[in-house]
Order: C-alpha cells, then structure tokens, then sequence
RNA sequence: GCCGAAGUGGCGGAAUUGGCAGACGCACUUGACUCAAAAUCAAGCGCCUACAAGCGUGCCGGUUCGAGUCCGGCCUUCGGCACCA
C-alpha cells in the first residue's frame, strides 16, 4: 500500500541508496544500443553547490534520463575541474594544503549532487588535480610541443598584480582579471604559450558546421577571432635606411595616405630616436604613451596624440613624401604594427590629422554628392568612386580595392593577407595549484622536455604559497634539482604549472576511457564515444573554455589520436538563475542554497520547479511560491496514484479501446495528446517548461476523470497512470520510481522503462468547435464534425443563423474556410 | 560604432507552419469543508464596461480575408566585440 502521504526525504534516500547499490547508472561501451554522450560541464570544486549547478544538472540529467528510456546507450559522467586559485588561497589564508581544500570540497559537493539524484556513472568520475589526470595533461603539453605548438617566447602579457600570475588574453574582461576582477597591466616576460592562431581559420570556418549550437556562442567566437582580410605592403623609408610594413584592409585608399603612424614599441623607434634633434621630447612621448594603462590606450574614446618624428618615407605609388608620426592609437601586437594614415577616409586618422595639421586628399567621392574638404566635418567611410588615384580614377573603390592590391603584388612591395584578432593562448600560470610544465633547462642541453615514462612531474608539498615574485614550486629545492634525461647533469624544473583551462580542455575525452594507465585514452573508446552529443553549460565560457576546447579537439584529430575535429555536436547553454532581479550574491543576500531546498521539499521538487519556471536558455527568477506550486504538483501526482492504487494493482494492461464512453474517451485522448507534446518538447526543443505544463494538463485531467467518471476503466487508468509517471521521470526521479515500484512494476526500474508511445486515432475527437467571423471579426462559434471539409464548414457556417443575418443582403466577396478552425466571410 | 538576442496580464511564461492571444503555474478573489485555521476541492481572474460593444502582444506604418508571428522604419533592455587600421 502507498502512504496516503507523499514523504520526499525517505523515498529519496530510498532510491538513491538502490540506485548506488545496483549501480544503475553504469554505462558499458560495449554495449549495443545507439550511443548517446550527454554532459554538463564539470564544476570547480568551490565547496557548495549554488542553484546554477542544480540547473545545469537537472537539464542534463532530464536528457539522459529521456535518451536511456528511448533506447540509447548514454554516457553521463560527473567530474572535478579542481585546480586553480581558490584551492590556493585557501592555502594561504586558513593554512591548509590545496589538496586537502580540493578533495574536502570534492567530498562534499558529490554528497550534494547524490542527493540530487543525478543518473552518473560515478565509476567514471575524472578530478584533474589528481596525478592520474594530470600526468596526461602534462603528456598533452608534450605532444603539443613535439607539435611546435607549445612555445616558450618573450611577450608583452597580461599580468595581474592581486592573483600574483600572467593571463590569457580570454581572461581578461575589460582590461579586468576574470577572476578577482583587478585591474591587469602589461609586463614582459618569457611565457609559454599554445599556438591557437595556427588554427585560426579553422576554429573560423568551422562554427558553420555546427548547427547545434547557438548563434550567440557561434557569433561571439567569430568576433573574438577576428579575422580580416587586407594587404600589406611597405614605404620605402632611404632616410633611415629601412622599410615601414603596414596592413590595411582598405587598399583603395592607399592614394589618400598622407601620413604613416608608428606606436612607440615600434622597432623602427629605437633608430629614430638616435642623433635625433628632438630626442627628448620624443623620448618623454613615448614613455608617457608606454606608461598609460592598457583600457585608456585602446579604448576609442580616448585622445588621439602624437609627435612628427622628423622622418619621412616615400609613397609606394605616387612617390610622394610620407611623415611618420609617433603617436598612441596604434596597437603594436595586430597587424605589422605600424599604420598607414588615411585622413579622408578614415575617422581615427582624421582626428588625428585634423589636430596637427597633416595634409588631406579625398580618394573616393559618394555618388550622390561631391565632398570637398573644407565642407567635411569627419571621414567619409563609405562607398563610392576613385578620384585623385590616377590611373585607377573612376573606378568604384570595390573595384579599386582589387586593382590596387593586384598593382602592389605585381609591383613586389606587398601582398593580400588576412589578419586575425586572436592571439596565441598564454597557458603557463605562476602558481602552484596546477599542472607542472614538464620541462627541464639543462645548461648545457637548453630546454628538455621531461621523458614520457618519467611523468607525471609531481607537484611537491614543501612550498611556500606566498612566494612574492618567483613561482611558488621555486621554493621547494626537492623539486628544482633535477637531472637532464639528455646529458645526466644537472638541471632545474620549469616552476611555472598550466592555466586549468588545459585540464579542462580534454576532460570529456578522458570520461571515454578514465582508468587507462596506459594512454590518455584508447582509440576505441574516445572514437565510440566522441564527439559530445549534448553539452550543457553557463554562456560564460562562450569563448575561453569552448574555444580552448575546440582548438584541442583538433590538434588532437591531426595527431590521430581522435577522429572528430569538433568536440561538442549539440550546445544548450543555460541562463543564469537569479533572485529579484539579480544575480544570486552573498553581497546582495538573495541566494538560496539549494541544500535548504531539498531539505524543506525534497530534490524531485527542486529539480521540477527549476525545470518548469522558465525555458532552459533564458534567465530564470527564483520564487520560493513557484517551489511550493512545484511540490503540491507532486502531492497532487502522489494522491491521484494512491487514489487508483486498487485498480492499478489489478494490472489491467489490455482493454477494449474501440467501445469506450466519453470520459474515458476525453482521459485517453489528453493522455496520448500529453504523451506527443511532452516528447517532441523534450527531444527537438528543450522546452522543458512546457512539456511539464502538459503533464500537469494530464493530471488535472486524471483528477476530472476521478470526479466524472461512474465507472472506473481499469485498463485505462493503469494506461494513464504507467504512461504518466514515465513522462514525469527523467524530470522528478524519486517520486516515480516509488510509485512506479508499488503500482506497475516492482522488477523493473522506472529509469530503464521505455518511453511511452502516443496513438495517434486516440487524439482525434469526434467534433471541434469552429470560429466563424466576418471580416476577420470573431461572430460566433458552431461545433462540427472534426473530419468536416472547407465545403462542409462554408455550408455550416451560412446555415448559421446569426450569420445569416449579419449577411443580410450584403454580397459576399470571399469565403475562407480552415478546417478545424475558422470561417472567414468576407462581405462587402 | 559593429554583431547578436529579447520586449506578451499583477508575476514566471504559452501560442511549434500567418488562423479563437494569455496554455500551465504563481499571486489574488469568492465559495465548499472546518468551531477556526492550514491543507484540499470548486469557481473566477488582460483592460474598459450594467450589458452589448470596444480596446489589447514596445512604437509608427505596410502586406493579408486574417499579424504576437511576415515586411519597412524606429524605441527600449540585455549580451558580445570595439582605436583590430
């Protein structure tokens, strides 16, 4: 017998315990059914798990809940991604060793994701702090280095003073550390860095081959790459015995350039400077320019200033003299450096000409109208027709673009070549909690990578986390020494470790194979398994963690070692969870802890009300009323079953359809309504919210059946009944296993049932009702036969009376009949 | 500035292909049950209205028998990129 009560904490630990005992969750490669890999991104170990995580998990546990009921094999794996800078502050504020911190935190959140009732192969679980992780981590950097992907090189980086370590260029947002949100400023300093840009045009291209993602991830991937095409060539500059190359992406106006801009990095500075009159000044220029803070200096608003060198250099086309200026608006990493200056059709070159005075020439005229300079307020940018250009003068400047790059290659002063924004990932890191870089400096043999069989290359225990300037596995002496693998002196340790972003670009590839001692993976599992079919996770990572992931994926694929060049198929990316309006913070005191839900309502209610109260990929607003609206739906689930309990047990699975009354009639056709609507939001939309508005339609019809109904049809409520609480269980995992177990079926789990089919003669109905309108205005309404044709509802509808006599004698210009649901007369 | 997404009751949201706007839920109101409350059940619930009618999906216009949905032009909000030559 059911309690006549729904009591959520016992039936939760109820099951969670069989579901860990029978290990129901436990995937096999081998096994033969279709594959399907679902995964949510795996969390860092930060201690609790906030209502963000509860989201992402509910809608990737209700995926692969839904895809193991539809006959697939799912791989559902849950891990760590458990370096980084938290695990070490800690360190250094409470005095306990990052490990300790990490693996503490690791206990607690997977007790707080079991009581969630997550379906995970917990056999499969990954932690990247751990050495069996990271020593193929550290193998990666090795491959990618034999690759000449991995590269030590000086550079100007980002370095951030609180985090006491340089950045990606991904991780700074704003000019801001992205994780404690200081401010980063520019050092240069030898860094090793992953070559992303080798597979710029590929990390590009290759966005359109994924439809499955959004268009807002694809799109923000695309500008953060940047690619442009152009062509570069240089000025020939006799006066200081050299060439100044610049890339333009507008070539047509080439004729215009009355100046050439340098940025006081600029090679050719140093040069300038020497024996120059002006030297001081210039000097004091460009330390001023240096010493401005990165957001100031690229940002559009500011100033545009600068000073003449003295130096000119000569036209490539018109052989007129050029001035070359010094000046702060021109970013030294893109491009060559150096910009050639277009006042007339360039806005940040008129500015810059308009306050010094620099000569103007207007290349490109509109077609509407004649610009003449002292009439021009600003640059003209758009397009038109060449003048001032001699030979290529009346041409359009789309035309002119073409003409003057192929002059300038036949000319052998400069090339077509496309540009991009994206820099090369910076992926060593200052710090101690990461993967070390397994490299060794050998004085005699230079730099050595540490020999395959020797790693993992263990991080020591004997340091000191606040170390000032060096990284911190430079204080532990243990560490250091070394012996090179080449000539068997001595030699020390790289001490800087990996950005976490490396371990986490290749974990769900390790999920595939997680105990292999032997390789990162084996072909025959990654390649099974691969690439990701579903991949649930927050828009934050849109680019860091995605596109690091996609560049791995592919350095991976040309080493053979995967055969997917994309990792993740399908993306959903999840909106945030916030409360009043804003983001859950302990600073504005709005989060709620979803412990405290679970032990107020229990995990199926958490999980179902997160589902229900917004589609996934919107933000979704707290409200604790909506919780309680979500745990009476399942009490009135819990009462409705026990209600029917007596019928249900008579296991009634067959029963005559073709001579059914009209309630049982109207309860079948809602059921197999319910069925379709649930499965099709589930399947092609991720409309989770709606798919449970249908299932709580079909309760509210079980409850009028209850009350209408003189006699019980015990077939059809068993039908009702096992086909409801299979809709309902990826959603509410407990709850249906329970009343699964005590009415339909004690010998076979819920979560390994089959989805129910619909039928798709149930969900006719004998007749519709009909809006007949005048003029397209609502007059009335008739009830037909459902099979009724266009000509059957225009006769209908001009029997009715009421039309009738709107009609009067008015003539009737048209009649637009859509069966089943409108009649539109149109009278004049 | 460029690119992208969104704008619907008191609130979260629905309307999948151009066809009855507001499903489902929350809140609220009323009733039943109760000494009473909670729980539950039943009914109501866009605006304006005595009713009929009228109005209503950010704004202005268009296409159409018919527009939340399509087209043109705006406005607002959010997100990304932005001195990238």
């Amino acid at each position: 017998m059911l309690n006549e009560k729904y009591a959520p904490h016992e039936i939760e630990a109820k099951w969670q315990k069989i579901w860990a005992e029978t290990q129901a969750f436990k995937t096999n490669t081998d096994d033969p059914r279709p594959k399907s890999y679902v995964l949510e991104m795996f969390p860092y170990p930060s201690g609790n798990l906030h209502m963000g995580h509860v989201r992402n998990y509910s809608i990737g546990d209700v995926v692969a809940r839904f895809r193991t009921m539809n006959g697939f094999n799912v791989l559902h794996p849950m891990g760590w991604d458990s370096f980084g800078m938290p695990a070490e502050n800690a360190a250094i504020k409470h005095n306990i060793p990052p490990a300790k911190w990490t693996m503490e935190n690791i206990a607690n959140m997977t007790r707080q994701q079991k009581e969630l009732g997550l379906s995970y192969d917990w056999d499969r679980e990954v932690t990247t702090c751990k050495e069996d992780y990271y020593r193929w981590t550290q193998w990666f950097f090795e491959l990618f280095y034999k690759r000449g992907l991995a590269v030590k090189k000086k550079s100007a980086v980002n370095w951030c003073d609180t985090c006491n370590t340089v950045l990606a260029n991904e991780q700074v947002i704003d000019g801001k550390c992205w994780r404690c949100d200081h401010e980063v400023v520019k050092k240069d300093l030898e860094q090793w860095f992953f070559k992303i840009t080798d597979y710029a045009d590929e990390l590009l291209a290759d966005l359109k081959d994924l439809p499955g993602w959004p268009e807002r991830v694809k799109t923000m991937q695309k500008n953060w790459i940047g690619r442009s095409e152009g062509l570069e060539f240089s000025f020939d500059c006799p006066e200081l015995e050299s060439k100044i190359p610049v890339y333009t992406t507008r070539p047509d106006t080439i004729q215009g350039v009355t100046f050439v801009v340098l940025p006081p990095e600029h090679p050719l500075v140093e040069k300038i400077l020497k024996d120059n009159p002006n030297k001081e000044e210039l000097e004091a220029f460009c330390t001023k320019v240096r010493n401005t803070s990165d957001i100031e200096r690229t940002s559009s608003e500011s100033e545009k200033v600068g000073m003449y060198t003295g130096f000119n250099c000569v036209h490539p086309l018109t052989g007129k003299k050029v001035q070359i200026w010094n000046t702060n608006y021109v970013l030294y990493d893109y491009g060559t450096g150096a910009v050639m200056g277009v006042p007339t059709h360039d806005s940040r070159d008129w500015m810059f000409a308009d306050k010094y005075g620099i000569e103007k020439i207007i290349v490109i005229q509109p077609k509407d109208k004649v610009l003449k300079l002292e009439e021009m307020t600003g640059a003209y940018e758009e397009d038109g027709v060449m003048v001032n250009s001699g030979k290529f003068d009346g041409l359009t400047n789309t035309e002119a673009m073409a003409a003057i790059s192929d002059e300038i290659e036949s000319l052998g002063i400069g090339n077509r070549r496309v540009n991009f924004r994206l820099r090369d990932w910076l992926i060593s890191r200052q710090r101690y909690w990461g993967a070390p870089i397994p490299v060794m400096y050998c004085p005699k043999c230079g730099e050595v990578l540490v020999p395959e069989e020797d790693l993992p290359v263990r991080l020591p225990e004997d340091v000191k986390f606040e170390s000032g300037n060096v990284s911190p596995l430079a204080t532990a002496e243990s560490f250091m020494n070394c012996t090179c693998p080449k000539c068997g002196g001595p030699a020390r340790r790289e001490t800087d470790t990996m950005d976490t972003f490396l371990c986490s670009s290749w974990y769900y590839l390790r999920y595939t194979d997680p105990k292999n001692d032997k390789a990162p993976f084996s072909k025959e599992a990654v390649n099974h398994w691969a690439p990701v079919d579903q991949y649930i996770g927050g828009i934050e990572h849109a680019i860091l963690h995605l596109l690091y992931s996609r560049f791995f994926m592919k350095v991976l694929r040309d080493a053979g070692l995967v055969e997917a060049g994309e990792p993740f198929t399908n993306l959903l990316t999840q909106g945030m969870v916030i409360k009043d309006g804003a983001k859950m913070s302990k600073s504005l005191g709005n989060v709620v802890s979803p412990e405290e839900i679970i032990s107020q309502f229990g995990a199926d209610t958490a999980r179902l009300f997160i589902m229900f109260a917004a589609p996934p990929e919107r933000e979704l607003e707290w409200s604790d009323q909506g919780v309680e609206g979500s745990f009476r739906f399942l009490n009135r689930v819990w009462r409705i079953v026990a209600h029917f309990e007596s019928q249900l047990v008579e296991h009634v699975t067959e029963y005559d359809t073709s001579n059914l009354n009209e309630e049982d009639k109207e309860l079948r056709r809602v059921l197999h309504t319910s069925i379709k609507k649930v499965t099709d939001d589930i399947e092609q939309r991720f409309n989770f919210n709606t798919a449970i508005s249908s299932m709580m339609e079909l309760v509210n019809a079980l409850y009028a059946y209850k009350d209408k109904a003189a006699v019980v049809n015990s077939g059809l409520i068993f039908e009702t009944i096992s086909a409801l609480l299979r809709l309902l269980a990826p959603f509410v995992p407990h709850i249906t296993e329970e009343l699964w177990n005590k009415t339909i079926d004690a010998n076979m789990p819920i979560h390994k049932a089959s989805w129910p089919t619909y039928d798709e003669e149930a969900m006719k109905v004998a007749t519709v009702e009909v809006l007949l309108q005048i003029n397209g205005k609502g007059k009335g309404r008739i009830i037909v036969p459902s099979e009724a044709t266009k000509e059957d509802l225009e006769k209908f509808a001009l029997a009715d009376n009421n039309i009738k006599d709107i009609i009067g004698d008015k003539q009737i210009v048209k009649i637009i009949a859509v069966p089943g649901r409108l009649v539109n007369i149109v009278i004049k």
